[in-house]
DNA sequence: CTTGTTTCATAACGCTGTTATGAAACAAGG
DNA sequence: CCTTGTTTCATAACAGCGTTATGAAACAAG
């Protein structure tokens, strides 16, 4: 028959573990210096596994990603019911909470060190909580009657922009971002009024 | 006395062809596949010179998005002309012709590549003609007159949000980047106007 | 206890940035 | 004209990376 030979290890919980390891180890020293040996290190395994369970650094890198997104829009579907402002405070206050991995997810330092992409479906469920508000909005005649996918990409934009800018230290550098992002979200409200 | 021993080959001159083809490289292949070995030969020297006149990879790339940085603030400035939706334009305009450099510059890529930021002045230099721009406006009466600091930067970040969400390709794949972008900018300055 | 099979930690490989080394290239002095 | 001295920089060596290959470890079956 089958011989169980010996006792698989790479299991799924190890999966999670690694996943949890990399995302703390990114958030921690940034991308740049995560190391597969390292990874594999504190997570208590060898650099094997991450090629078993994954298939390689970009890969794990990837799912990381992923499941920056989830947790990002868990965050925003949370914070739904406090209409555009409630979404666009849970936004920064999420991107700072993650800074490192915000800018693995958005900020393209990802495509810049290996050749992956996070996956489209799950960062375009990301974008569902806004599309909702933007809708929402809309047919209560707040908002600008225009086609809601547009006006949700436009203020992601707007808003991501801000944080983008914050989170990388450029402008200057004794700026109350408090204070702009404040200022800029009743700005985007006002823009895009009915 | 002080015998002149070889001839220098490693001059300025060969700095400035060194980065030029590093540009041209980042803008080809992104920053991960640029190699101090790649650069050398494109410049037909060795991986020496970097390391004597720049002092090493990092630095070389810090050069770069120096350069990049003075490049886009003179792109601004010819824009400067045309109003707040002319520096709007060419915004778009240089990031995509120049997408590898773009994400260098504001992604935040080259911090999560490598220790180093870029050299601050020059950056805030690139932000002096958008500056300019907002207190013509308010001056004119056209633009709130909240501090045109303040309302530059979150002008700046709503822009670079889009142009950066576009280059990241987040988002609907088959979105009209342009119009998005040209709904947007009119949606600032509704935001901001007095 | 031996055999057979599967699993995965270890070691090896090619490539990277970086550093060390020594040959190359000339000016000066015999 | 050749030796010597000095400076410069291409080459080679090194440590570390992601990745791949390998063979010992761990068990079920005979």
């Amino acid at each position: 028959m089958n011989p169980m030979a010996r006792p698989i290890v790479h299991t799924d919980s190890l999966r999670h573990e690694l996943l949890a390891v990399t995302a703390e180890l990114v958030d921690r020293d940034g991308p740049a210096r995560v190391t597969l040996r390292d990874v594999a290190a504190a997570a208590g395994t060898s650099t094997s596994a991450v090629y078993s369970l994954f298939g390689g650094k970009s890969q794990l890198l990837t799912a990381v990603v992923d499941d920056g997104f989830r947790s990002f829009h868990d965050s925003q579907a949370a914070a739904a019911e406090e209409g555009l402002q409630g979404l666009g405070v849970a936004y920064r206050a999420w991107a700072l909470e993650h800074r490192a991995l915000y800018r693995l997810m958005f900020g393209g330092a990802l495509a810049a060190y290996v050749d992956c992409q996070p996956t489209p479906d799950v960062a375009a469920d990301a974008m569902v909580p806004l599309i909702a508000a933007v809708a929402g909005a809309q047919a209560a005649g707040r908002l600008l009657p225009a086609p809601a996918e547009m006006v949700a990409v436009a203020i992601w934009g707007q808003v991501h922009g801000l944080v983008s800018l914050e989170l990388a230290e450029v402008g200057p550098p004794d700026a109350d971002w408090a204070a702009v992002y404040n200022a800029a979200l009743d700005a985007v409200a006002r823009g895009w009024a009915a």
